[in-house]
DNA sequence: TAAAATAATGGGAGCGGTTTCATTACACCT
DNA sequence: AGGTGTAATGAAACCGCTCCCATTATTTTA
């Protein structure tokens, strides 16, 4: 278990070359004389050379490393970013090393910290609740946020627009002939939450209709409150022929709460969605709602930071939103 | 952007101490008199003095990291897991570094290489596929495998008993009075998939009942597998009162087959999963099904990977499925 | 009060690589 | 054959920190 790992030098004693030539082939970085090449190789396979990847760091000054700092919110929409971060890095010369946020400021701060200390190269955040101010005082490496707006950081973060395909989500019940929308809000000072609400306004706006903020309720972006939220619009007796939540989670809660009730989804209420979430296709009925591209979001993102680091331009692809439309929303 | 990092020669300088009198401090690995640690730590805090981790890792043979591999094979389940670990190692001096394995043997082992050659000094694996005879051949680093039985790594396995829950579930279903299951099998090569079988015929036997294999299908726990072997028997009129899906996903879809058939559950089907995922309580209606400790099984991992590091001794609490009843299931 | 023990501290050799710089080996010219 | 320019290679410094060992300061003991 304690056997000694195989540096460098014995790879260079084996194949009688020096430390040096060794390291070049290990970065072809400069010419090396074919068959002396082949002895380091030859070297390196039968001694099952692997290169100390922290000793590189070090003498390199970089560490090949890339931090990911994940906040646990609980959206399934995150753990696919985060997952597509992973296999997107693995392509490269790049590994993520992880920390949580756990959705709180003091948490995410010492998680940089963390990253720091360990000289990862570049940074991808995914959503998060630290300050903008805080974010760019990192200066040591390149920062990517993803799937959150970042004010004057245009450049480094990857959003979708929110307010567009809130937008579209309330047009659609608009056109279908629902004019009484229930709202459900996402955490109010989120700020997707506040784009899509902003979406929901303006596309009643535009269509004509008024506001009513009675049926603009907040929830929490999980389950329960969608649920809870509903249950206390009914009790209330409100008038609504569609409801629009701000993500899926929420709107399979609403399913659940009328489910209790006994109303029939879509022919009494119909139901929208955001996120377009894997399980949304297979509520009953399959949710309408708006596709996120998250898998997108994660590939872009470290492709951005990697371009970062090697210098390269990189031309970002458009990431739109996307109206899923399947069974949960009935013409009236 | 290029300043460079303060090291602890600049802190040494500053509190007019050696090096090693700051790397003491740092680690307080033997005494210092109080004056002079005062000074060093004084020296730091204004200096804002970041210890290099990878400096750290080489001198002190060790990386401070943990390399986690996960496997997409997409199930929430291992996404829950995999961010139980995450948090709980934040709590240690370790960070974790993740590979994915994609489900896939050779990508595995490729993670498994990029791993040690960052010299991580411990291996957690979510699952996965890597043969257990390339797991056994890992013997630079503990290794600690969870959600997976390992024959003969029983001390490093953290796994939960399958087929006990699958029984428990397979019980319940024949307490309430149905005879005629449908079963819903996972990947047929996976372990769960078979223990969890072995649970379900083994329940059928206790109860004098015949197992009807015309009624078993092989699903590979997506939710569309689920909906397209309901569908099957549905063509096929084959005569059941009630649906065990391996997991929860393949339960949401067999759910939906049935509500395209105008099949009401409970009523005239009943249908139990197993997982427990988040949106499993909201289904319509909310799904009875056999609650894996996700969140548990990554923090126990971690603590015996943590343990096995130290040489502590680590008694791993017993980690037990649970039967959650719902209302997917009606009595006969 | 001197000797013996113990507490603190500094020096310096690694850890396993990268990289600069100087040196050696060749092929090509004149 | 002697000179040149370029291709290959090795020596050694260094990356930032740990840790062993020697040395010095401070107590304790006789």
């Amino acid at each position: 278990m304690q056997k000694r790992k195989v540096t460098i030098q014995d790879i260079a004693d084996k194949a009688n070359v020096s430390k040096s030539t060794v390291s070049r082939v290990l970065n072809d970085s400069s010419l090396v004389k074919e068959s002396k090449r082949d002895a380091v190789l030859e070297a390196m396979k039968t001694l099952d050379f692997q290169p100390n990847q922290l000793a590189r760091g070090l003498a390199g000054g970089k560490s090949l490393t890339i931090g990911v700092m994940t906040q646990d919110i609980g959206s399934p929409f995150y753990d696919v970013v985060a997952q597509s971060v992973t296999t997107a890095l693995s392509e490269t010369i790049y590994s993520p090393i992880f920390v949580d946020g756990r959705w709180n400021a003091e948490i995410e701060a010492a998680g940089i910290d963390t990253l720091l200390g360990r000289r990862v190269d570049g940074i991808i955040i995914i959503g998060g609740s630290l300050p903008d101010s805080d974010l760019k005082l990192i200066k040591d490496v390149p920062v990517v946020v993803v799937a959150r707006e970042v004010a004057g950081w245009e450049e480094n973060s990857i959003v979708i627009d929110n307010l567009q395909g809130s937008y579209d989500a309330t047009k659609y019940l608009i056109d279908c002939g629902h004019k009484k929308i229930a709202f459900i809000t996402g955490i109010a000072t989120h700020q997707d939450a506040i784009q899509r609400k902003q979406g929901f306004i303006r596309a009643l706006n535009d269509a004509g209709l008024e506001v009513d903020h009675s049926l603009c309720l907040e929830g929490n972006f999980r389950p329960d409150s969608g649920e809870e939220v509903v249950e206390k619009l009914l009790q209330r007796k409100a008038e609504f022929t569609a409801i629009y939540a701000s993500n899926d989670e929420m709107a399979f809660g609403a399913r659940l709460a009328l489910y209790r009730r006994g109303i029939k989804v879509p022919e009494e209420v119909s139901i929208v969605g955001f996120d377009d979430q894997p399980m949304s296709a297979f509520m009953t009925p399959p949710l309408t709602t708006v596709r996120q591209p998250a898998v997108e979001l994660g590939v872009v993102a470290t492709e951005l930071v990697v371009h970062l680091l090697s210098g390269e331009a990189y031309k970002r692809p458009e990431l739109k939103t996307e109206l899923i439309v399947r069974e949960s929303v009935a013409k009236r």
